[in-house]
DNA sequence: CTATTAATGGCACTCAGTGTCATAATATGT
DNA sequence: ACATATTATGACACTGAGTGCCATTAATAG
Protein backbone atom coordinates (compact mmCIF):
# COMPACT_ATOMS: atom_id res chain seq x y z
CA UNK A 1 0.00 0.00 0.00
CA UNK A 2 1.25 3.54 0.03
CA UNK A 3 1.06 4.04 -3.38
CA UNK A 4 1.35 7.82 -2.85
CA UNK A 5 4.49 7.29 -1.66
CA UNK A 6 5.97 6.98 -4.95
CA UNK A 7 7.09 9.32 -6.84
CA UNK A 8 7.09 10.20 -10.32
CA UNK A 9 10.69 9.42 -10.57
CA UNK A 10 9.91 6.00 -9.89
CA UNK A 11 12.23 6.62 -6.77
CA UNK A 12 10.50 5.75 -3.16
CA UNK A 13 10.25 8.78 -0.45
CA UNK A 14 11.46 6.37 2.50
CA UNK A 15 9.17 5.68 5.47
CA UNK A 16 6.45 8.46 4.85
CA UNK A 17 4.15 7.08 7.41
CA UNK A 18 4.72 9.05 10.27
CA UNK A 19 6.79 11.94 9.29
CA UNK A 20 7.50 14.15 12.16
CA UNK A 21 8.47 17.31 10.96
CA UNK A 22 11.73 17.06 9.43
CA UNK A 23 15.13 17.80 11.72
CA UNK A 24 18.35 18.69 11.87
CA UNK A 25 20.31 19.62 8.55
CA UNK A 26 17.87 19.20 5.26
CA UNK A 27 19.61 17.21 2.60
CA UNK A 28 19.83 18.73 -0.94
CA UNK A 29 20.45 15.33 -2.31
CA UNK A 30 17.96 13.65 -4.77
CA UNK A 31 18.96 9.92 -4.81
CA UNK A 32 16.83 9.12 -7.85
CA UNK A 33 18.43 12.02 -9.92
CA UNK A 34 21.64 10.36 -9.06
CA UNK A 35 21.24 7.22 -10.01
CA UNK A 36 19.80 8.18 -13.47
CA UNK A 37 22.74 10.29 -14.19
CA UNK A 38 25.09 7.38 -12.98
CA UNK A 39 22.58 5.34 -15.52
CA UNK A 40 23.45 7.47 -18.04
CA UNK A 41 27.09 7.44 -17.57
CA UNK A 42 27.57 3.58 -17.68
CA UNK A 43 25.37 3.40 -20.90
CA UNK A 44 27.79 5.55 -22.68
CA UNK A 45 31.60 4.98 -20.99
CA UNK A 46 30.22 1.05 -19.46
CA UNK A 47 29.55 -0.18 -16.14
CA UNK A 48 33.74 -0.73 -14.61
CA UNK A 49 34.92 2.45 -16.58
CA UNK A 50 32.96 4.68 -14.53
CA UNK A 51 34.22 4.76 -10.93
CA UNK A 52 32.62 5.97 -8.23
CA UNK A 53 34.30 9.06 -7.49
CA UNK A 54 33.30 9.57 -11.06
CA UNK A 55 29.96 9.60 -10.05
CA UNK A 56 30.12 11.75 -7.42
CA UNK A 57 31.92 14.06 -8.97
CA UNK A 58 28.67 13.99 -11.63
CA UNK A 59 26.94 14.14 -8.93
CA UNK A 60 28.47 17.23 -7.54
CA UNK A 61 28.64 15.37 -4.03
CA UNK A 62 31.45 14.08 -2.07
CA UNK A 63 32.24 10.71 -2.62
CA UNK A 64 31.33 10.02 0.64
CA UNK A 65 28.01 11.14 0.60
CA UNK A 66 27.53 8.95 -2.27
CA UNK A 67 28.47 5.56 -1.07
CA UNK A 68 25.92 7.43 2.12
CA UNK A 69 23.13 7.09 -0.32
CA UNK A 70 24.14 4.38 -2.24
CA UNK A 71 26.41 1.74 -0.01
CA UNK A 72 27.13 -0.31 -3.25
CA UNK A 73 28.32 0.69 -6.52
CA UNK A 74 25.23 -1.78 -8.00
CA UNK A 75 22.68 0.02 -5.98
CA UNK A 76 22.45 2.56 -8.43
CA UNK A 77 21.62 0.66 -11.30
CA UNK A 78 18.97 -1.49 -8.14
CA UNK A 79 17.71 1.74 -7.31
CA UNK A 80 13.69 2.07 -8.04
CA UNK A 81 12.84 -0.89 -7.52
CA UNK A 82 10.77 -0.34 -4.57
CA UNK A 83 7.42 0.76 -6.29
CA UNK A 84 7.29 -2.97 -7.98
CA UNK A 85 7.38 -3.97 -4.37
CA UNK A 86 5.59 -1.97 -3.06
CA UNK A 87 2.73 -2.75 -6.18
CA UNK A 88 3.08 -6.45 -5.03
CA UNK A 89 2.17 -5.94 -1.60
CA UNK A 90 -1.22 -4.21 -2.24
CA UNK A 91 -2.27 -6.47 -4.93
CA UNK A 92 -1.50 -9.84 -3.25
CA UNK A 93 -3.17 -8.68 0.05
CA UNK A 94 -6.71 -7.68 -2.15
CA UNK A 95 -6.93 -11.36 -3.21
CA UNK A 96 -9.73 -13.00 -2.44
CA UNK A 97 -9.52 -15.96 0.21
CA UNK A 98 -9.99 -19.16 -1.04
CA UNK A 99 -9.51 -18.79 -4.74
CA UNK A 100 -5.92 -18.91 -5.49
CA UNK A 101 -5.61 -20.90 -8.96
CA UNK A 102 -1.55 -20.60 -10.27
CA UNK A 103 -2.94 -18.48 -12.88
CA UNK A 104 -4.60 -16.03 -10.51
CA UNK A 105 -1.13 -15.93 -8.80
CA UNK A 106 0.83 -15.41 -12.01
CA UNK A 107 -1.80 -12.57 -13.29
CA UNK A 108 -0.81 -11.02 -9.45
CA UNK A 109 3.06 -10.91 -10.22
CA UNK A 110 2.53 -9.97 -13.39
CA UNK A 111 0.22 -7.38 -12.62
CA UNK A 112 2.37 -5.72 -9.70
CA UNK A 113 5.55 -5.36 -12.00
CA UNK A 114 3.45 -2.45 -14.68
CA UNK A 115 5.13 -0.14 -12.60
CA UNK A 116 8.39 -1.20 -14.22
CA UNK A 117 6.41 -0.97 -17.88
CA UNK A 118 5.43 2.92 -16.85
CA UNK A 119 9.49 3.74 -17.00
CA UNK A 120 10.06 1.69 -20.20
CA UNK A 121 13.55 3.32 -21.32
CA UNK A 122 14.94 3.91 -18.13
CA UNK A 123 14.26 -0.05 -16.48
CA UNK A 124 15.43 -1.03 -20.20
CA UNK A 125 18.43 0.60 -19.49
CA UNK A 126 18.76 -0.60 -15.99
CA UNK A 127 18.05 -4.12 -16.82
CA UNK A 128 20.35 -4.51 -20.01
CA UNK A 129 23.09 -2.87 -17.51
CA UNK A 130 22.21 -6.07 -15.15
CA UNK A 131 22.26 -8.14 -18.22
CA UNK A 132 25.71 -7.36 -19.19
CA UNK A 133 27.54 -7.72 -15.76
CA UNK A 134 27.74 -10.63 -13.91
CA UNK A 135 28.36 -9.03 -10.85
CA UNK A 136 24.53 -7.27 -10.77
CA UNK A 137 22.86 -10.07 -12.53
CA UNK A 138 24.00 -12.41 -9.67
CA UNK A 139 22.85 -9.57 -7.22
CA UNK A 140 18.95 -9.95 -8.23
CA UNK A 141 18.05 -12.25 -5.68
CA UNK A 142 19.40 -10.10 -3.21
CA UNK A 143 18.46 -6.38 -4.28
CA UNK A 144 14.81 -7.83 -4.98
CA UNK A 145 14.53 -9.72 -1.90
CA UNK A 146 11.56 -7.71 -0.21
CA UNK A 147 9.54 -8.74 -3.53
CA UNK A 148 10.54 -12.65 -3.32
CA UNK A 149 9.95 -12.64 0.50
CA UNK A 150 6.70 -11.00 0.57
CA UNK A 151 5.79 -13.44 -2.67
CA UNK A 152 6.65 -16.51 -0.35
CA UNK A 153 5.24 -15.43 2.84
CA UNK A 154 2.11 -14.91 0.85
CA UNK A 155 2.32 -18.07 -0.93
CA UNK A 156 3.12 -19.73 2.83
CA UNK A 157 -0.30 -18.72 4.52
CA UNK A 158 -2.25 -19.55 1.60
CA UNK A 159 -0.76 -22.66 0.66
CA UNK A 160 -0.43 -23.64 4.26
CA UNK A 161 2.96 -26.25 2.94
CA UNK A 162 6.22 -24.19 3.82
CA UNK A 163 8.08 -26.44 1.87
CA UNK A 164 5.83 -25.89 -1.61
CA UNK A 165 5.34 -22.20 -1.19
CA UNK A 166 9.17 -22.39 -1.32
CA UNK A 167 9.74 -23.92 -4.17
CA UNK A 168 6.75 -22.33 -6.42
CA UNK A 169 8.12 -18.98 -4.92
CA UNK A 170 11.92 -19.47 -6.22
CA UNK A 171 10.22 -20.98 -9.36
CA UNK A 172 8.47 -17.56 -10.03
CA UNK A 173 11.36 -15.75 -8.78
CA UNK A 174 14.12 -17.56 -11.29
CA UNK A 175 11.71 -17.43 -14.18
CA UNK A 176 10.60 -13.93 -13.98
CA UNK A 177 13.92 -12.38 -13.36
CA UNK A 178 14.94 -14.41 -16.92
CA UNK A 179 11.53 -13.07 -18.27
CA UNK A 180 12.71 -9.60 -17.27
CA UNK A 181 15.99 -9.95 -19.09
CA UNK A 182 15.02 -11.44 -22.49
CA UNK A 183 12.10 -8.16 -22.58
CA UNK A 184 15.11 -6.07 -21.69
CA UNK A 185 17.42 -7.62 -24.25
CA UNK A 186 15.31 -6.92 -26.78
CA UNK A 187 14.41 -10.63 -27.82
CA UNK A 188 10.74 -9.76 -26.63
CA UNK A 189 8.19 -6.82 -26.98
CA UNK A 190 5.46 -7.23 -25.18
CA UNK A 191 5.82 -6.58 -21.53
CA UNK A 192 3.22 -8.86 -19.92
CA UNK A 193 3.39 -11.70 -21.92
CA UNK A 194 6.80 -12.39 -22.14
CA UNK A 195 6.34 -12.76 -18.40
CA UNK A 196 3.04 -14.49 -18.26
CA UNK A 197 4.08 -16.75 -21.23
CA UNK A 198 6.99 -17.92 -19.13
CA UNK A 199 4.76 -18.36 -15.81
CA UNK A 200 2.90 -20.44 -17.72
CA UNK A 201 5.23 -23.09 -19.12
CA UNK A 202 6.33 -23.13 -15.44
CA UNK A 203 3.16 -24.16 -14.29
CA UNK A 204 3.06 -27.68 -16.94
CA UNK A 205 6.54 -28.28 -16.35
CA UNK A 206 5.20 -31.63 -14.49
CA UNK A 207 3.48 -32.71 -18.07
CA UNK A 208 7.21 -33.87 -19.36
CA UNK A 209 6.12 -37.63 -20.51
CA UNK A 210 4.99 -36.58 -23.70
CA UNK A 211 8.30 -36.24 -25.33
CA UNK B 1 32.86 -39.10 -19.39
CA UNK B 2 36.80 -39.44 -18.32
CA UNK B 3 35.98 -39.43 -14.48
CA UNK B 4 39.71 -40.96 -13.95
CA UNK B 5 41.11 -37.25 -14.01
CA UNK B 6 39.06 -36.46 -10.95
CA UNK B 7 41.52 -36.98 -8.87
CA UNK B 8 40.61 -38.31 -4.74
CA UNK B 9 40.92 -34.53 -3.46
CA UNK B 10 37.73 -33.92 -5.13
CA UNK B 11 40.23 -31.35 -7.49
CA UNK B 12 40.14 -31.54 -11.40
CA UNK B 13 43.54 -32.18 -13.06
CA UNK B 14 42.45 -30.04 -16.58
CA UNK B 15 42.24 -31.54 -19.56
CA UNK B 16 44.53 -34.47 -19.23
CA UNK B 17 43.68 -35.31 -22.85
CA UNK B 18 46.24 -34.73 -25.50
CA UNK B 19 48.99 -34.30 -22.33
CA UNK B 20 52.44 -33.50 -24.09
CA UNK B 21 55.30 -33.89 -22.04
CA UNK B 22 55.93 -30.56 -20.20
CA UNK B 23 57.30 -28.04 -21.51
CA UNK B 24 58.85 -24.84 -19.17
CA UNK B 25 58.80 -24.25 -15.23
CA UNK B 26 56.65 -27.16 -13.78
CA UNK B 27 54.40 -26.12 -10.74
CA UNK B 28 54.65 -26.96 -7.45
CA UNK B 29 51.39 -25.55 -6.68
CA UNK B 30 48.81 -27.66 -5.67
CA UNK B 31 45.43 -25.68 -6.13
CA UNK B 32 42.95 -28.28 -4.36
CA UNK B 33 45.26 -28.24 -0.89
CA UNK B 34 45.42 -24.34 -1.11
CA UNK B 35 41.54 -24.29 -1.53
CA UNK B 36 41.07 -26.78 1.59
CA UNK B 37 43.13 -24.44 3.71
CA UNK B 38 41.18 -21.89 2.76
CA UNK B 39 38.04 -23.25 4.01
CA UNK B 40 39.61 -24.23 7.11
CA UNK B 41 41.17 -20.18 7.59
CA UNK B 42 37.04 -19.40 6.97
CA UNK B 43 35.71 -21.37 9.01
CA UNK B 44 37.40 -20.48 12.41
CA UNK B 45 37.87 -17.13 11.54
CA UNK B 46 35.14 -16.25 9.04
CA UNK B 47 35.24 -15.53 5.35
CA UNK B 48 35.86 -11.53 5.54
CA UNK B 49 38.20 -11.86 8.50
CA UNK B 50 41.11 -13.42 6.16
CA UNK B 51 42.42 -11.75 3.13
CA UNK B 52 43.89 -12.85 0.47
CA UNK B 53 47.28 -11.96 1.35
CA UNK B 54 47.15 -14.48 4.84
CA UNK B 55 45.55 -17.19 2.27
CA UNK B 56 48.85 -16.49 0.16
CA UNK B 57 51.09 -16.37 3.35
CA UNK B 58 49.69 -19.56 4.81
CA UNK B 59 50.03 -21.50 1.74
CA UNK B 60 53.60 -20.25 1.09
CA UNK B 61 53.12 -18.89 -2.10
CA UNK B 62 52.86 -15.37 -3.47
CA UNK B 63 49.65 -13.22 -3.15
CA UNK B 64 50.56 -13.16 -7.23
CA UNK B 65 50.57 -16.01 -7.78
CA UNK B 66 47.24 -17.02 -5.51
CA UNK B 67 45.67 -14.70 -8.03
CA UNK B 68 46.67 -16.31 -10.52
CA UNK B 69 45.15 -19.88 -9.48
CA UNK B 70 41.90 -18.48 -7.71
CA UNK B 71 40.96 -14.94 -10.21
CA UNK B 72 38.74 -14.44 -6.87
CA UNK B 73 38.52 -14.61 -3.57
CA UNK B 74 35.13 -16.71 -3.70
CA UNK B 75 36.87 -19.52 -6.25
CA UNK B 76 38.78 -20.58 -3.25
CA UNK B 77 35.17 -21.55 -1.84
CA UNK B 78 33.66 -22.73 -5.19
CA UNK B 79 36.64 -24.95 -5.93
CA UNK B 80 35.75 -28.54 -6.27
CA UNK B 81 32.73 -28.26 -8.38
CA UNK B 82 33.85 -29.59 -12.03
CA UNK B 83 33.65 -33.45 -10.56
CA UNK B 84 29.95 -33.04 -10.64
CA UNK B 85 29.78 -31.16 -13.74
CA UNK B 86 31.72 -34.24 -15.34
CA UNK B 87 29.52 -36.53 -13.96
CA UNK B 88 25.93 -35.08 -14.88
CA UNK B 89 28.19 -35.25 -18.34
CA UNK B 90 28.63 -38.79 -18.34
CA UNK B 91 25.18 -39.57 -17.10
CA UNK B 92 23.05 -37.43 -19.54
CA UNK B 93 24.81 -39.01 -22.43
CA UNK B 94 23.70 -42.30 -21.33
CA UNK B 95 20.30 -41.59 -20.98
CA UNK B 96 18.41 -43.66 -23.47
CA UNK B 97 16.56 -41.53 -26.56
CA UNK B 98 13.14 -41.27 -25.98
CA UNK B 99 12.58 -42.17 -22.96
CA UNK B 100 12.32 -38.73 -21.05
CA UNK B 101 10.14 -38.74 -17.82
CA UNK B 102 10.13 -35.80 -15.39
CA UNK B 103 11.34 -38.43 -12.78
CA UNK B 104 13.89 -40.04 -14.77
CA UNK B 105 15.88 -36.67 -15.42
CA UNK B 106 15.28 -35.39 -11.94
CA UNK B 107 16.74 -39.04 -11.33
CA UNK B 108 20.24 -38.00 -12.95
CA UNK B 109 20.32 -35.11 -12.11
CA UNK B 110 20.25 -36.17 -8.39
CA UNK B 111 22.95 -39.11 -9.47
CA UNK B 112 25.11 -36.55 -10.40
CA UNK B 113 25.51 -34.74 -7.55
CA UNK B 114 26.86 -37.82 -5.75
CA UNK B 115 30.42 -36.82 -6.37
CA UNK B 116 29.70 -34.09 -3.61
CA UNK B 117 27.72 -36.21 -0.79
CA UNK B 118 31.32 -38.20 -1.52
CA UNK B 119 33.49 -35.47 0.29
CA UNK B 120 30.37 -34.90 2.84
CA UNK B 121 32.27 -32.71 5.49
CA UNK B 122 34.64 -30.30 3.18
CA UNK B 123 31.17 -30.13 1.14
CA UNK B 124 29.16 -29.37 3.71
CA UNK B 125 32.01 -26.64 5.29
CA UNK B 126 31.92 -25.25 1.76
CA UNK B 127 28.29 -24.91 1.03
CA UNK B 128 27.84 -23.34 4.93
CA UNK B 129 29.99 -20.78 4.00
CA UNK B 130 28.04 -19.84 0.47
CA UNK B 131 25.01 -19.93 2.33
CA UNK B 132 26.06 -17.64 4.95
CA UNK B 133 27.62 -14.81 2.86
CA UNK B 134 25.40 -13.37 -0.05
CA UNK B 135 28.13 -12.40 -2.10
CA UNK B 136 29.46 -16.28 -2.32
CA UNK B 137 25.44 -17.24 -2.57
CA UNK B 138 24.54 -14.87 -5.33
CA UNK B 139 27.51 -16.47 -7.50
CA UNK B 140 26.10 -20.15 -7.64
CA UNK B 141 24.49 -19.34 -11.10
CA UNK B 142 27.92 -18.04 -12.59
CA UNK B 143 30.33 -20.60 -10.83
CA UNK B 144 28.35 -23.75 -11.77
CA UNK B 145 27.33 -22.58 -15.46
CA UNK B 146 28.92 -25.27 -16.97
CA UNK B 147 26.57 -27.66 -14.76
CA UNK B 148 23.50 -25.25 -15.68
CA UNK B 149 24.60 -25.02 -19.27
CA UNK B 150 25.00 -28.35 -19.84
CA UNK B 151 21.68 -29.26 -18.43
CA UNK B 152 19.97 -26.66 -20.59
CA UNK B 153 21.66 -27.85 -23.78
CA UNK B 154 20.01 -31.47 -23.42
CA UNK B 155 16.86 -30.14 -22.77
CA UNK B 156 16.60 -28.06 -25.62
CA UNK B 157 17.35 -31.03 -27.72
CA UNK B 158 15.60 -33.23 -26.04
CA UNK B 159 12.44 -31.63 -25.97
CA UNK B 160 12.76 -29.44 -28.96
CA UNK B 161 11.21 -26.57 -27.24
CA UNK B 162 14.20 -23.84 -26.19
CA UNK B 163 11.70 -21.82 -24.55
CA UNK B 164 10.33 -24.81 -22.21
CA UNK B 165 13.91 -26.76 -21.85
CA UNK B 166 15.17 -22.58 -20.57
CA UNK B 167 12.46 -22.88 -18.32
CA UNK B 168 12.85 -25.95 -16.87
CA UNK B 169 16.22 -25.96 -16.61
CA UNK B 170 16.19 -22.25 -14.24
CA UNK B 171 14.16 -23.72 -11.93
CA UNK B 172 15.57 -27.23 -11.47
CA UNK B 173 18.90 -25.01 -10.96
CA UNK B 174 17.52 -22.84 -8.30
CA UNK B 175 15.43 -25.63 -6.52
CA UNK B 176 17.85 -27.83 -6.32
CA UNK B 177 20.32 -25.10 -5.13
CA UNK B 178 18.20 -24.49 -2.29
CA UNK B 179 17.85 -28.22 -1.55
CA UNK B 180 21.37 -28.10 -1.25
CA UNK B 181 21.83 -25.30 1.08
CA UNK B 182 19.35 -26.49 3.30
CA UNK B 183 21.16 -29.76 3.24
CA UNK B 184 24.37 -28.32 4.44
CA UNK B 185 22.79 -25.78 6.92
CA UNK B 186 21.46 -29.24 8.77
CA UNK B 187 17.89 -28.52 8.15
CA UNK B 188 18.14 -31.70 6.14
CA UNK B 189 19.79 -35.03 6.79
CA UNK B 190 19.47 -37.17 3.83
CA UNK B 191 21.10 -35.85 0.70
CA UNK B 192 19.57 -37.37 -1.99
CA UNK B 193 16.11 -37.46 -0.12
CA UNK B 194 16.12 -33.51 -0.01
CA UNK B 195 17.00 -32.99 -3.60
CA UNK B 196 14.84 -35.35 -4.70
CA UNK B 197 11.47 -33.99 -2.42
CA UNK B 198 12.09 -30.38 -3.90
CA UNK B 199 12.24 -31.39 -7.49
CA UNK B 200 9.52 -33.49 -6.58
CA UNK B 201 7.34 -30.61 -5.66
CA UNK B 202 8.19 -28.60 -8.28
CA UNK B 203 6.95 -31.36 -10.76
CA UNK B 204 3.42 -30.71 -9.22
CA UNK B 205 3.44 -27.03 -9.30
CA UNK B 206 0.72 -26.57 -11.97
CA UNK B 207 -2.10 -28.25 -9.53
CA UNK B 208 -2.17 -25.54 -7.45
CA UNK B 209 -6.06 -25.29 -7.78
CA UNK B 210 -6.79 -26.99 -4.62
CA UNK B 211 -6.39 -24.61 -2.17
C1' DC C 1 75.52 -25.29 -23.78
C1' DT C 2 72.00 -22.32 -25.64
C1' DA C 3 67.41 -21.11 -26.77
C1' DT C 4 62.69 -21.68 -25.66
C1' DT C 5 58.79 -22.14 -22.78
C1' DA C 6 56.23 -21.68 -18.72
C1' DA C 7 55.78 -20.67 -13.63
C1' DT C 8 56.59 -17.62 -10.07
C1' DG C 9 57.37 -13.49 -7.28
C1' DG C 10 57.91 -8.55 -6.46
C1' DC C 11 56.09 -4.07 -7.03
C1' DA C 12 53.04 -0.57 -7.93
C1' DC C 13 48.66 0.69 -9.14
C1' DT C 14 43.27 1.30 -9.37
C1' DC C 15 39.14 1.16 -7.14
C1' DA C 16 35.34 -0.35 -3.86
C1' DG C 17 34.05 0.22 0.61
C1' DT C 18 34.55 1.74 5.76
C1' DG C 19 35.63 4.41 10.07
C1' DT C 20 36.31 8.68 12.19
C1' DC C 21 35.75 13.20 13.03
C1' DA C 22 35.08 18.04 12.22
C1' DT C 23 31.75 21.14 10.41
C1' DA C 24 27.46 23.08 8.51
C1' DA C 25 22.54 23.72 8.59
C1' DT C 26 18.22 23.14 10.44
C1' DA C 27 14.46 22.96 14.25
C1' DT C 28 13.26 23.35 19.08
C1' DG C 29 13.25 25.36 23.74
C1' DT C 30 14.04 29.43 26.55
C1' DA D 1 17.40 36.44 19.62
C1' DC D 2 20.26 32.77 21.43
C1' DA D 3 21.84 28.35 22.97
C1' DT D 4 21.29 23.43 22.05
C1' DA D 5 20.13 19.17 20.11
C1' DT D 6 19.92 16.83 15.76
C1' DT D 7 21.12 15.52 11.30
C1' DA D 8 23.69 15.96 6.68
C1' DT D 9 27.84 16.49 4.60
C1' DG D 10 32.74 16.50 3.52
C1' DA D 11 37.68 15.57 4.29
C1' DC D 12 40.99 12.16 5.24
C1' DA D 13 43.01 7.96 5.88
C1' DC D 14 42.77 3.20 5.78
C1' DT D 15 41.87 -1.92 4.36
C1' DG D 16 41.52 -5.25 0.95
C1' DA D 17 40.38 -7.19 -3.79
C1' DG D 18 42.04 -7.48 -8.19
C1' DT D 19 45.33 -6.22 -12.26
C1' DG D 20 49.48 -5.06 -15.13
C1' DC D 21 54.22 -5.33 -15.80
C1' DC D 22 58.52 -7.31 -15.66
C1' DA D 23 62.46 -9.71 -13.89
C1' DT D 24 63.70 -14.27 -12.41
C1' DT D 25 63.76 -19.17 -12.15
C1' DA D 26 63.39 -23.91 -13.69
C1' DA D 27 62.47 -27.04 -16.71
C1' DT D 28 62.89 -29.13 -21.78
C1' DA D 29 64.35 -29.27 -26.81
C1' DG D 30 67.92 -28.82 -29.94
Amino acid sequence: MTLSAINSQGGYDGDMSDSQPARGRPSHIDPAAIADAAIALFQTHGYDAISMDRVAEEAGISRRSLFRYFPAKGDLVWHGSAPVEARLHGILAALPVGTLTYSVLTDAVVDSLHALDHREGVTRARLRLIAGHADLLAQGPTKLATFWTELEAFLTTRLGDAHRARVLALAIRTVVFDALLRWAAGEEHDFSATVSAALATLGALGTLSEC
